[in-house]
DNA sequence: GCCGTTTTCGGCCCGACTGTTTTCAGTCG
């Protein structure tokens, strides 16, 4: 529609729509089904005949119409960094580019430049775009990101200047893919300090470069990382950190607040009718200006939190600190480095009063999975080391594999000799959505097992998750009295935050392991945080902010009387 | 297309940077 410069409203309304779906917890059929989808602010009555549409039939009328105007590979050219719908449109008419192969063709006939409102450096700025494209892996995982963005700030707070510096966008919501990398700077003199940016050692290719923002590829040791400066006046610094922290949709709502009080916001600040700033100098105060609770940025996304923050209904969200232990990891007896002593002392050092050893089962091969001999061994040694250790309880566990035919890997009598069972899916993972949700609710109904770890099975970047039925598995976790695992691996965040929600919703407790395989990978706890604080999640649904006793309550709990 | 304690019609968030322009459109976030 945007091609085809429809409505750009109109555009807008789909847009929203799309979003509303894509971010709903509950199952689309079902919201359907029970009217609320119809009550949902943003489904209209046009949206909600299409998506009925949609469910009986497959397909929307409206849509098919569409494709027969605009040819589907045409959509693929507007993931070009600086194509947007009106240089496709442009490009289409003109030049009858339908797909980017047609497009490479007409850039290298030269044939783009000469376009009405293009020209060389757009042609070659064309060129380039669809060459980082096809190299580019899109979006990067958050310890990625938030290395450059250390790496940046590391640098810039060496510079002359600077009353402040602040990671924005995506890495402060600690969303779990992350686009590109913002930073803000409060100083007065931009131009001196963007300059100095973008003319860093680690800086690869400068994109743009203004007195107030510059933005360049950092090269860090991992990866390639788009990063953004901007350099606000320190009176603007809330309004600006608000502003680039987003989310996009989150800020839409708040000016819409502002907008209706008679108010103007933006990233200098909170303005009245006659211009005059009312606040800015920090995000509180704007907050409290537009009559809304603080809202910390994990929750940032439009999903509840402003009327949340209206009504003084905001959770309390999970913090590190709270956390008092870990219920995930590996040693090297499967395929972990270090050892059970080892884990726990850096377990120790960073405050935690228990952990759980959990190595595979024997049927994860490749992972050196422990034979139930081998694991009743590995019980005696830990029973042994806890009589030694001070200042932290070992737990015997184990991450038992769900078999393909979905029988647990080690029988009920060897589990119950366990202090914390957590089980997973490692194969038949592209099996149908009926068998690994049987595979996983037939394993919770097991007394013995405590925690499904990484629940969907996705490796982001990597593997799709499994077609699991999460809401029959938040359920079914609920009425058993199992815990869902939050898996703190960047690569997992598995359950990810929306479904986390679910499972706060349906009072769900949730385990954030970190699935360490050494004793660094303990660190990785930060991210399972921040996924369940992003599914809203207090304290009290977390599993492992509980007191050694009543992790011991939790799990007798469950098992026969 | 959606919405309503100014409105059932007429609005809909806002600014920076770039390139192609002589005053602005397109793209991005």
């Amino acid at each position: 529609m945007e091609i085809l410069a429809e409505d750009r409203f109109r555009i807008n309304s789909y847009r929203k729509v799309a979003r509303l779906i894509r971010d709903m917890p509950t199952d689309i059929e079902e919201m359907l089904s029970t009217g609320k989808l119809a009550k949902t602010p943003g489904i209209g009555k046009s949206s909600l005949a299409k998506i009925e549409e949609f469910v009986t039939k497959g397909t929307i009328t409206a849509h098919q119409q569409l494709l027969k105007k605009i040819p589907s590979e045409l959509l693929e050219l507007l993931k070009i960094p600086g194509v947007g719908p009106k240089g496709v449109k442009a490009l289409y008419e003109n030049l009858q580019v339908k797909s980017m192969k047609d497009l490479k063709k007409v850039l290298s006939k030269n044939l783009v430049a000469e376009l009405p409102g293009f020209g060389e450096k757009k042609a070659a700025a064309i060129a380039k775009g669809i060459e980082f494209l096809e190299k580019s892996t899109g979006r990067i995982l958050l310890d990625e990101a938030l290395e450059a963005s250390e790496l940046v700030g590391e640098f810039l707070e060496k510079l002359s200047g600077i009353k402040k510096i602040q990671p924005a966008g995506s890495v402060r919501r600690m969303a779990e893919t992350i686009g590109d990398v913002d930073i803000l700077v409060a100083a007065k003199d931009g131009k001196r300090i963007i300059q100095a940016f973008t003319g860093a050692e680690f800086v690869r290719e400068v994109i743009a470069s203004g007195p107030t923002k510059g933005s360049a590829i950092v090269q860090t040791e991992a990866c390639p990382v788009h990063v953004d400066v901007r350099v606000v006046p320190k009176e603007s610094f809330g309004a600006a950190a608000q502003y680039f922290t987003g989310s996009k949709q989150h800020n839409v709502r708040l000016r819409e607040i502002a907008l209706k009080a008679k108010l103007k916001l933006n990233e200098y600040g909170l303005f009245d009718k006659k211009d005059k700033i009312i606040a800015g100098s920090s995000e509180e105060e704007i907050y409290e200006r537009l009559g809304l609770d603080y809202i910390d940025p994990l929750l940032r996304e439009d999903r509840g939190e402003i009327e949340a923050a209206q009504n003084h209904k905001l959770p309390k969200l999970v913090q590190l600190k709270d956390i008092k232990g870990d219920l995930h990891m590996h040693t090297n007896a499967s395929d972990g480095d270090n050892s059970i002593k080892e884990m726990a002392e850096a377990a120790r050092q960073l405050g935690y009063k228990y952990i759980c050893i959990t190595d595979h089962s024997k049927s994860s091969a490749i992972a050196n999975g422990l034979s139930a001999k081998r694991l009743a061994n590995q019980i005696k040694q830990i029973h042994k080391l806890n009589e030694k250790i001070k200042g932290i309880r070992i737990l015997a566990g184990s991450e038992v594999d769900i078999l393909a035919n979905g029988s647990i890997d080690f029988d009920n009598k060897l589990l119950a000799d366990l202090d914390f069972v957590i089980v997973s899916i490692h194969s038949g993972m592209a099996s149908s959505r009926e068998k690994v949700t049987t595979r996983t609710l037939k394993a919770m109904d097991n007394p013995y097992i405590n925690c499904i770890a990484h629940p969907t099975g996705r490796l982001l970047g990597q593997r799709e998750p499994m077609d699991i039925d999460i809401a029959a598995v938040i359920k079914q976790a609920a009425e058993t009295g199992t815990a869902l695992e939050v898996n703190a691996n960047p690569w997992r965040l598995d359950l990810k935050d929306i479904h986390c929600k679910m499972a706060v919703e349906a009072g769900v407790k949730l385990a954030i392991g970190t699935d360490a395989h050494n004793t660094e990978g303990l660190w990785l706890m930060e991210y399972g945080v921040a996924t369940a604080g992003r599914g809203w999640a207090t304290n009290a649904d977390v599993l492992n902010t509980l007191t050694l006793s009543k992790i011991q309550k939790f799990v007798k709990n469950k098992r026969p009387k």
